[in-house]
DNA sequence: AATGAATGAGTTTTCATTCAT
DNA sequence: TATGAATGAAAACTCATTCAT
């Protein structure tokens, strides 16, 4: 592969070499979420999909283009699958839910890519120091701020602030994931049941 | 002072010995809010306190102790910290705003402390894999449960799954803070009170 | 074409064949004389060639041979240039002059190829650590030690040893193209004019 | 060595310090003169010097800074050898001859140094690609043509251009000792006897 | 005739740790 | 108590070459 191993623009990669990718992040994935992304060297990477180190090298410009799409590829996976679930959605709170529950359960179904996703989002840094990521966490905050301020203006939701009140909401959706993922006993049904019930209470109209 | 440089039960820790420990545990704290924890390295460690690397080796066991100890301090100040306001409190809801703007203040006043925290918290393993922090934090967990419990229980919180709600209560404010550490134009002061005002609408009864 | 591609030999060498050496050695030429011989690695020479790396190990036995065959083709073709005009020149003081400026015209309107030369010349080792170049300029010089003598014998030139003096004026001549490769703004012609003078003045007899 | 290891600006270097630095650029030297600049690899340096690889990257900021202090080591103390032999020469012509000859004999007494330093001139690229010996080379030649130019104003040189004449010597210089490096067999006084015969009938004026 | 894919050997560099002083 | 020096292990990455298709 010499050529155009850039993400974006990529034209004929051919069906082995799609499938190489995927395999190497998938593998990349499982031992980001297994041993934490400071331990995730190529190597351990390259053991957990059982080819050869260069192989990786081959197929992805770096560590960093590999590291970036893993998390990505699962942002862009759960985004879609959640956004379905919102649009089918009529009111703001139908919407709040659908996006919580979206979230929640998209998680739930791909523990290693969520693992993976939330340590790779959390200690990426590009070369000059600084995280990629934060534009778009940023935009999702922005993107639900939105759908509060909508709620507001229906009379759904009391009044707040709608930005810090998305960080607060959205941050706890990711955080009763991480809980249920370190202790799968954890029934997730009931603890999602709970995270809606608490969202509910704190935004809806008091006198409803 | 080769042997039993651990932390518990030392006896007669010279006061330079003392003060050198700190100097380190400092350093480390702001290299590691600085560059991540995959990133802080002895040698930037060393740098950053201005000393030869070898001094940390000689001061702590081992990369693994001091990261831990940069983590337990700040874990400890905090508790302290926040404690006593709660303590202070007669009833629940007092106690449940005493803890979350008790750690919020905490935090807002010591930002590198709190960065390095969340980072040796999240990235951290032992030698064997494991997290040394999962104990504390679900002990935390459980404390702040029973203070959501003992309101349940003296009527001034609604019905809800306590350790759930523990969970998501704790999440949020450390997010809150995680987010105006990334922006620090933020008003702290508006989002705590978006925080306070959120999570109270979430658990107070309804006919109060 | 696995086997048999070595240089001499060949008989039936397909015109497709042909032509895809030459791109390869033009491509390998145009890299080495700007990234130098360190830094040029088959995945250069193909980059710049446009085509994939192993093209270049179907058609060659291995990045030796390549190397040795760019800069053989060029001192081919130089000597081949510069031959043709010495020969024309019935005086031994024509030819000195032929032979220089010969060469310098040559090297002058193939700077790729000269630097290409140059580089390789001085950097390759054959497998044994040897220079497979050595005794080629070793002939070189001593053609052109005996055209000096020549020289001396026909009365045109003083006394001199004439190895010795050839090794000085055919390093001057390449040293001449250097700077001026170097540094394009040169009037070559100008520095041409320096050099033929500059010899001529060197090696002719006293009282002429 | 945690601190200061740039070249320039070093300030208290151990003596240890020193002699490893000492040790560790001869070894360097030994290598790049045996097997050429391009397969002079850190683990081969590491090996002529009979120490392990990483002792190199504890003394030297990297390869850049080992290799180029290599070759400015040796262009130092030739220079200062050269310069104190011309600077005894009360004549242009005289100076001329103690340059060549300066030049001749600290290249001849050094051999290892100088093949180093001449395979690391034409072969070394700073990370930008450049070449950062070119400015130093272009001094010297400046130098020699001002002493040309001095030779010719005080009547004991003809006209010619002293730029492209200064080219011309410096580099037969080199040229010669390159000649008698690889085949030592050469009697090098009578070698630079040719050299300084050739030079002075090329440049004294006519009529003396 | 061509090449995408793979790989082991090798590159430079950084790491945490040890040890003599 | 402190540290300069050293080092093996491991990091990310590049290399020339082989091979199945």
């Amino acid at each position: 592969m010499q050529t155009g191993n850039n993400t974006t623009g990529r034209k004929r990669a051919s069906f082995i070499e799609q499938a190489r990718r995927e395999q190497v992040i998938r593998a990349a994935a499982e031992t980001v979420a297994q041993v934490g992304y400071a331990n995730a060297s190529l190597s351990r990477i390259a053991e957990q999909a059982g080819i050869s180190k260069s192989v990786i090298s081959y197929h992805f410009a770096g560590k960093d283009e590999l590291m970036v799409l893993v998390a990505q590829q699962f942002i862009d996976a759960s985004a879609e699958f959640m956004f379905a679930r919102v649009e089918a959605e009529p009111t703001a709170t139908g919407q709040v839910s659908a996006w919580i529950s979206g979230q929640v359960e998209y998680y739930a179904a791909h523990r290693t890519g969520f693992l993976a996703m939330i340590s790779i989002i959390t200690n990426h840094r590009s070369a000059d120091g600084s995280n990629p990521f934060t534009g778009q966490l940023d935009e999702e905050v922005d993107e639900f701020a939105r759908l509060l301020q909508r709620g507001q203006r229906d009379g759904e939701f009391r009044a707040f602030d709608p930005r810090s009140t998305a960080v607060i909401i959205l941050r706890s959706t990711e955080a009763l994931i991480s809980a249920w993922v370190m202790d799968e006993s954890l029934d997730l049904t009931d603890q999602m049941g709970t995270l809606l019930d608490f969202v509910h209470h704190a935004i809806r109209r008091e006198n409803r």
